[in-house]
DNA sequence: AGAAAGATGTAGACCGTTATACGTAGAGCG
DNA sequence: CGCTCTACGTATAACGGTCTACATCTTTCT
């Protein structure tokens, strides 16, 4: 747990601190605090010369000291997985919202490990971040409110809409994997079989169970409840996939596929294009995510939009007002389309 | 610049400080930091009172106030853009050295954009991190000198081989640009033309320079440099690319092409699709990364291995032993490789 | 004019660690 | 026995900010 011996470090540059400005500019150290934090009892005439060498010595506050006692100014954004590829969304979307606020954004890794996880977030409470912002964490609900009692949290990809000491934001999952299957049967195939991630956390915040139940759903509206078959695949990073070819081969092999991911959805096709199965006439497959793979001509999955961008954007007002104090949680779901492409249109 | 006035923050659990420990303990402040630090002058009996009481109070020490006079074994990665496909192995290879040796490791995201990466980079010295990683940052190099005298820095993708006061880590792209030219021309293809990043920094230390000079040197020696063509390509976010199917529409287009990276290399190719041409037999094309996408069968993209996992090992390595003190520079270069598949292969 | 209210600035405790300087006790030695 | 060494603990000054009291100086009101 503890580290080496520690050694004293290089050498670093002096640095000009608080007491430096207030010196040059000819006032107390607490005043240049007040104009840093835009407080209460500044007259122009001081915040101008405090500014001015501000300026002048191109000061910057410590934000490690400034934690001890205030804000840091910082929200932490916890990833699972760098692979997934809708993330850049979701941060694009976060960013969009926080640059302007003057909020800085660092992120930790995850790497689906439920104890690096745990550790990353801690480790981010104790550099005194002002918020944290889980993106579809392995975290149990009630550890996640442990946490939420530290430190004020919004969870993407989560689903707790009962939650008070958070705020979460999702997309529909159960609507998403709904419209999916529907059109799907609408195409024609009674047979409509879902991929699913295998998986130790399957509970129902999570979202594969939520497309799991949107699955069944739309197969039970349908008068198809006899027709269900689920399979599932460990993490989609697992490349080499005999089971998904055995089960494209097989006489009974399915003729249409709505898969939990993209990324899942592609190593269909792939064995789909190894077993020359023509797609979408012999399989037709609709993933989730709408990445941007899913775009390319080469690949042209059609896929369920769950609107990235806008989730991060919304997560991350959320976090903002909750570090302004609100408490009362708040929990949205947010529409998710069919974007219909070739793998799943019969044109 | 300063934010709006704050206000109180939600009030936060009481945490478990030194004091606590020590107060539990029986003993003093600066016993339980000795303990922590694995400092000199320490019983066995003290110690494993401590340690008792450090687990019983679940205590951590906090990241921010250690860092006001110590170290936070914490490093900073920056990077430039999500979208970048083989950045996940450069990370995953720097966590798994920083990992073993108790360093956390919080990422930010430059987005390609000079002021918000120095405000990043400004943003984690104020964090105390203990040191920095930047991967092809847009900055100047006596901008990253000016950084690196007040934190030590390791630099992914930035050729400066003379630099002195931070060490740099890269793929030999020159060489890796020259076996995939050499690789086109084998294939019997005179006209090579190469896919360039257009840019502001079209500097010797960036990677696009380096990858155009081996461009250059290998038609140079294969005597073809009469037949040098250039193209360039704002960054491959930029979606549609009605240049790309200009030049593939037109008579003189290039029987085969060397891209600066898979992402341009995957709109070549899309652009090929829907012009209807073959790869490879009326188009070759090479990329750089050997990203995963690459490797999709739908996409099946000739690519030139930069041995991203082994840059972001070394980066953390080395990173590692400039914040254990060493101040002489290192500079690393990996030998790049050829990952050949169908859209660059006669068969 | 005198008092109350408001505006502006300062002093200094405090946040949770690290690390230096120092005190004390027991061991080793001539 | 007195003296030096070493080993072990403690007290406390940093670190660089924030923020609560409080002191001082103007206005405003009666």
């Amino acid at each position: 747990m503890a580290p080496k011996d520690v050694q004293k470090s290089v050498a670093i540059q002096d640095r000009v601190t608080i007491r430096t400005v207030a010196a040059d500019a000819g006032v107390s150290v607490a005043a240049v605090s007040k104009v840093m934090r835009n407080a209460y009892g500044v007259s122009d005439g001081l915040r101008a010369r405090v500014l001015a060498s501000i300026a002048r010595l191109n000061y910057r506050p410590r934000t490690a000291a400034r934690g001890l006692r205030g804000r840091t100014f910082t929200v932490g954004i916890l990833l699972t997985d760098l692979h997934n590829p809708f993330l850049p969304q979701i941060l694009d979307g976060a960013n969009s919202v926080l640059g302007p606020s003057h909020f800085q954004s660092l992120m930790g890794v995850g790497q689906a490990n439920l104890p690096i996880e745990t550790a990353l977030i801690e480790s981010m409470i104790d550099h005194n971040m002002d918020g944290l912002i889980l993106i579809a964490p392995r975290l149990s609900p009630d550890i996640v409110a442990a946490f939420a009692r530290r430190i004020p949290i919004v969870l993407i990809a989560h689903h707790t809409p009962d939650a008070t000491g958070y705020d979460t934001v999702n997309a529909d999952d159960v609507r998403g994997a709904e419209i999916a299957t529907e059109a799907l049967i609408a195409l024609g195939h009674p047979g409509v079989a879902m991929l699913n991630l295998s998986g130790y956390d399957d509970i129902p915040e999570s979202v594969q169970w939520q497309r799991e139940y949107g699955y069944r759903r739309a197969m039970e509206r349908a008068g198809l409840a006899s027709q269900l078959r689920l399979m599932v695949t460990p993490h989609a990073t697992a490349l080499s996939k005999p089971e998904i070819d055995r089960m494209l081969a097989a006489s009974d092999r399915p003729r249409a596929m709505f898969c939990w991911s993209d990324l899942d959805a592609l190593h269909v096709l792939s064995a789909a294009t190894r077993l020359g199965l023509r797609v979408p006439q012999d399989l037709a497959v609709i993933g989730f995510d709408n990445s941007s793979v899913a775009g390319l001509p080469q690949v042209n999955l059609a896929s369920i939009d769950q609107a990235g961008h806008t989730q991060g954007e919304t997560a991350a007002r959320l976090l903002l007002e909750r570090i302004d104090g609100r408490s009362e949680p708040r929990h949205v779901l947010l529409e998710p389309k069919l974007v219909m492409r070739s793998s799943a249109q019969a044109d």
